[in-house]
DNA sequence: TGTAATTCTTGATTTGAATCAAGGTTTGGC
DNA sequence: GCCAAACCTTGATTCAAATCAAGAATTACA
């Protein structure tokens, strides 16, 4: 699952791929409500989604603000966490019983060293997840709620089917009651 | 002053940095009002900011939407246009006239490859805008503009000198009144 | 499969930011 | 340094989304 996503990408060779798979040596399976990682804590490892559904979401005083979800074939993280080194102000939670691979941070930094192939990789994607942010940045600035769902039904339709509303109504900055009258 | 900033990057040798200079060959000089990249224009430079100041921003039909801002010692680009050499949804306009530096995706994404610092070091650079964006994006959500505006206070005092205080209030997403009304 | 917990929907009401408007202040450019 | 343009402030009013509330539907899991 994994290996196939891998093997698509132009830039690996399958020697590539045999070097990078056995770094996924974590095999994490957690139940609705489980979480992999708390606010405090400090991010050691990169996940991928192989089944389930989890939300990314920061805990405050008022109320959950959620900022991503994760679902098959997605990778997730604590990402300021797991960079900076430093306790994780965010939560990620399982919505449903969901599988996982992982890899730690170090093996991760320590195969970009040794292959520069890697380091490229992570520089694409790190580029994909920026400009996906600057989209997200535009959509929240949107004033009008319809606007919003708009762009995310555009975006991300799948998720409307994998995740309770309530988590896509926060995501979207408005209440579950909003999203219910605008569906 | 790219110069001095360049040889603070720990990463760096002398030697990479005299083998960086030279390729930020295009010096601009923009009036206030001017524009450095307009939207459908495909982004083929990354600028640095040796003064003045700068809007990057949204044109939609109802409004202009604020995404950033640039000072002097920042970089700026419309970054998903650069990425993907698609035409730009964004335009960045000068508020004052500025003065900067560009270097060419070409020569810069060449540069990346002869010398694998400078992958690293770019690496590094869209890890701190990641980490910044998704703290951003919290702030975005927040539905309380006096939170909005005390985040951004407490992350970029500077820019309320630089920058009129009506594209601020764009960019924590209120009217230019109720920024008035809550500073 | 049955039952409790969770999530969703719909209606009534409140509230706070947007809008509209006008006067005052600062800034840019000649 | 002067003038026009741009920007900021303050007040009155409007309006759309939040809140409050309650019942319906769906989902989890024993």
């Amino acid at each position: 699952m994994l290996a196939s996503l891998l093997n698509q990408v132009p830039l690996f060779t399958p020697d590539d791929v045999d070097a990078f798979l056995p770094l996924w040596k974590k095999r994490y399976t957690v139940n609705r409500g489980d979480f992999l990682i708390r606010e405090g804590q400090v991010e050691q490892h990169l996940y991928f989604v192989e089944s389930g559904a989890l939300r990314l979401y920061l805990p405050t005083p008022e109320e959950d603000i959620c900022v991503g979800f994760a679902y098959p074939n997605t990778l997730i993280t604590s990402f300021p966490s797991l960079v900076t080194q430093t306790p994780s102000l965010y939560c990620i939670q399982a919505l449903r019983r969901s599988e996982l691979l992982a890899i730690s941070k170090t093996d991760f930094d320590l195969i970009q060293e040794k292959r520069p192939v890697f380091m490229k990789f992570w520089r694409m994607e790190l580029e994909k997840a920026l400009v996906g942010k600057i989209e997200r940045e535009v959509d929240l600035q949107l004033p009008d709620p319809v606007q919003r769902l708009e762009r995310l039904l555009r975006r991300s339709p799948h998720i409307f089917q994998l995740v309770p509303k309530k988590y896509i109504a926060s995501y979207l900055r408005m209440t579950p009651e909003t999203l219910s009258r605008i569906m």
